[in-house]
DNA sequence: TATGAATGAGACTTCATTCAT
DNA sequence: GATGAATGAAGTCTCATTCAT
């Protein structure tokens, strides 16, 4: 039923490398995911998350400093894994292909990682709202990667402009995808192939 | 029965009328906009937003039925300013300008009223994580003045069309006006520049 | 059964003007006394005192805004009562008497006051504790009334030494009596015998 | 019956006499000197102690069965260098020297005692307000030592005389040697001279 | 014997909301 | 209507101690 969260252990108290604590810590998180989903961060109490998890409250304190800190390590698991998709797109054959299916994958492997991830919007409305700078902090890494990326195709800018172009490109995709998700399927699937759309003449106003 | 609050509107239990009733709510929501900025939703208390607001905390409960209503209040203010503004955009003579200028206006129009709004960014992220609803309601009465400013320009497009590409432009240019305010001065100017070509692009694609 | 305890309310949340309240307070201080006395400071907790005081514990916090100033607001008031006793030694006719009397006088105040304050030990134990400051500011005010009381008698002595002998006069009979609080009756007795010949001798050292 | 531990000794659960465990026992009872003066016994918790001491908890627990044994173990180990320092007094040259001399004598070790233990002051605050009977029996220790002192010196008073006389000594020299720690260079200074002067007329007036 | 992860009772404190005055 | 003292459920987090490994 629950994701399984893989997530890179930051602000952990103690990095569990023993099997029972990283299933205790996954166990954490997947609850944690779920109810901050459900009922939002602040009205999911540190008890119910070691409740629900079966674990005892102490030791969730032992995994975690403190109630933030299991927000935080849930949008850095999400964050690690987003990046990493995109990553993947920095590929030889990737730099050959038209711009139009470029947008075209970024927004599809976009559209599925939320699709995928139902806690990523809860999980960071909440972190966009408490913690700014380290949410920033991860975009800004894609937003660097795609930034390298760009330049592969023609017209010569300057860092500056690949920077911005890439800034516009990913928190577009991102903040359309992230909005198609509460909308009904058909518009929703509208949604996606005009995010292409903006996204495509965007970039191809560019790279003419 | 007793004293029903008609959910959509502003939940205020009673519609002040007095001269003096009336500048005690301003102050609530003033002081309130400010802490909410300051210290976040949750940090801050009714106690103080009553004492710095110089009114007792039980009128403020005989103006506001809980929290969250003077969060919502705050959240319609904005709006209705918001959305005044685009209102005042649907003249004859607007009918007429070019697709940039169109785009140009827009887009200096909210960032104004971001810029001089600085409450607007810190009450909707609270608004957008905990009553999305009223968020989504009022974002659409934006979307639907636009959906119906556009078909005053060329090509015959159905109602779904318009109302797909009013969504994204609204959103974009939300959006991205919104992140600009934590930038720096220059890369705000950028992203106003790169925001209108985003937009200008989509909509000529459809208006060519 | 429980001393009526009027201290000076310092660190209280609010002065309570209003008789329920004042009794609250009192009630309060009174069940608390009498808990530290019995188990100690850290094993009282504020959740038994409000409940032994048939307070609810959020009015508790409405009155002391923590654990601390309820041990505080006890110290005070010893402190504050102590202080009475001393001054009310500072008339015309003290001046007269002579020293042996005056350091009997003093000793049995002294005596009488611990007798009739079970509290007073285990309270300024703690006290001295985590808050010698406090402590030693309001010592500091009792040697300074002796240290004006002892120049009426003959020898011409700067201040300093007004200040050293009623420093040693204080803390010597303080510290006695208040060890002999723990004494059989019969050794107790003969400590106050003791405290006086102790004290006298010291005294006329000086006051030939 | 298993594991009994003997309640007046040193409440060491296990008497070290293997190097390393002495060694271990050693370093804790350091530390945890240290940080009860730094921070007060309340606040220093066994985990903080064993690892500075960089000894498993779980050894401190086989040192010391609880927390508290560890403030126990530490003020006995002050009472015994500080009962063995009078001890040193009991010879006979010091039968001899006049009664000034031998109350300087005392004064000027426990003065010294004081200022070469810093940890002293901290740790007996928490001693005397948890176990004052642990620490009343070691100083009748001291006081009966005294009271076999003085009959070496004339006038022929009875065994409780000499008790009562060695209580008062040593309590006022212990008390204000103590009370001395906290003031300043010069005051301190001072409160050592008054000391022997309030100890000596005393005593003078009993070995006149 | 040695280790340190695990435990969970319970401590302190907050604060939205009510309702007697 | 106006006031603000009163309420108490509920929250987060700590830490002495144990015991399986």
């Amino acid at each position: 039923m629950a994701e399984s969260s893989s997530q890179s252990a930051a602000r952990t108290r103690r990095k569990p490398t023993q099997a029972r604590s990283l299933e205790r810590v996954n166990r954490i998180l997947d609850v944690a995911e779920q109810m901050f989903v459900e009922k939002g961060y602040a009205a999911t109490t540190t008890k119910a998350i070691a409740a629900q998890a079966k674990v005892p409250i102490g030791s969730l304190y032992q995994f975690f400093p403190d109630k933030e800190a299991i927000l935080q390590t849930l949008a850095e698991g999400y964050s690690d894994e987003l990046f990493s998709y995109f990553q993947s797109l920095d590929t030889p054959e990737m730099a050959e292909i038209s711009l139009a299916d470029y947008v075209d994958k970024m927004t599809d492997g976009v559209e599925q990682f939320f699709s995928q991830h139902p806690g990523y919007y809860a999980v960071f409305m909440e972190v966009q709202a408490r913690m700014p700078l380290v949410n920033e902090a991860d975009d800004a890494r894609l937003i660097q990667t795609i930034a390298t990326l760009l330049p592969k195709r023609n017209p010569p800018l300057n860092a500056q402009d690949y920077h911005a172009i890439a800034f516009i490109m990913v928190k577009a995709i991102g903040n359309f995808m992230w909005l198609s998700l509460g909308q009904s399927p058909d518009f929703r699937q509208r949604l996606v192939k005009e995010t292409k759309r903006l996204t495509f003449n965007y970039l191809q106003s560019y790279f003419s």
